[in-house]
DNA sequence: CCTTATGTTCAACGTTTATTGAACTATCGA
DNA sequence: TCGATAGTTCAATAAACGTTGAACATAAGG
């Protein structure tokens, strides 16, 4: 039972795991979700993602991502806060997260994301 | 019966489709060896993919990647010669093939993918 | 014609996957 | 202490996936 999540260094994030990962519409649509947060405090929460699908399954997503080395949790208080490993990843794999989310953006409407300018309105 | 192997036009093509084809590590090396060879003659035939997996298995592999828009296959004979769709992907997802490509190559020991000096040799 | 070479298709299999709801844990606030 | 809130874990399900070998189709070469 790890309690702590565990989270790959940054030397073992492999490639196809990562794109595995983002394969999944909703695990695409998380990943979309925290890089429009980047530019603001970059952290999000498990609530802020009920929109795509409930919790047990969001938990279930939020899991592979961490475990494939493309988020980190932290834990504070009943929160869990989520953000990109934007610096390992742009390490390992230079130009690529940026293109994803740059693909992504331009097919928002066929992949249901939320608008860029919905994303944050944090409480 | 599809007898003419169906590829999706340019628009058709699916962000999450192709991030899933390109996640598998059989796969992969097939787009990998396919982009080493733009270089020269760009085209590949299903025999230059052996000592990647069985004759089924890669037919079942070359289905996938062809579906969701990622190679394109011109029969001649009794060959079948294949090649990325390079234009086509570019338009669509820009720098995303080529982040997806170089990544593998940086990883390509970890992949176990051919020396690019490798790949060509044709007869 | 018959044989060989190239690939595809099919059926079977065991594995992994995404999704659901219920049960559980842990923290916060009254 | 009690209840509400935030997430995780577990068990169960159906669907999709990758791999295999055998059968099939098609074209080339003798």
């Amino acid at each position: 039972m790890s309690r702590t999540p565990l989270h790959p260094t940054r030397e073992q994030i492999e490639l196809p795991m990562v794109l595995d990962c983002l394969s999944d519409p909703i695990r695409l649509a998380i990943v979309y979700q925290l890089a429009q947060q980047e530019r603001v405090s970059s952290e999000l929460c498990c609530g802020d993602f009920y929109a795509l699908s409930g919790k047990s399954n969001l938990a279930y997503h939020f899991a592979k991502l961490r475990e494939c080395g493309l988020m980190q949790t932290r834990v504070a208080g009943t929160n869990r806060f989520m953000r990109l490993r934007r610096e390992d990843l742009d390490a390992r794999f230079p130009g690529l997260l940026d293109a994803v989310i740059k693909s992504a953006a331009r097919d928002a409407e066929r992949l249901q994301l939320l608008p860029a300018c919905d994303v944050v309105e944090a409480g």
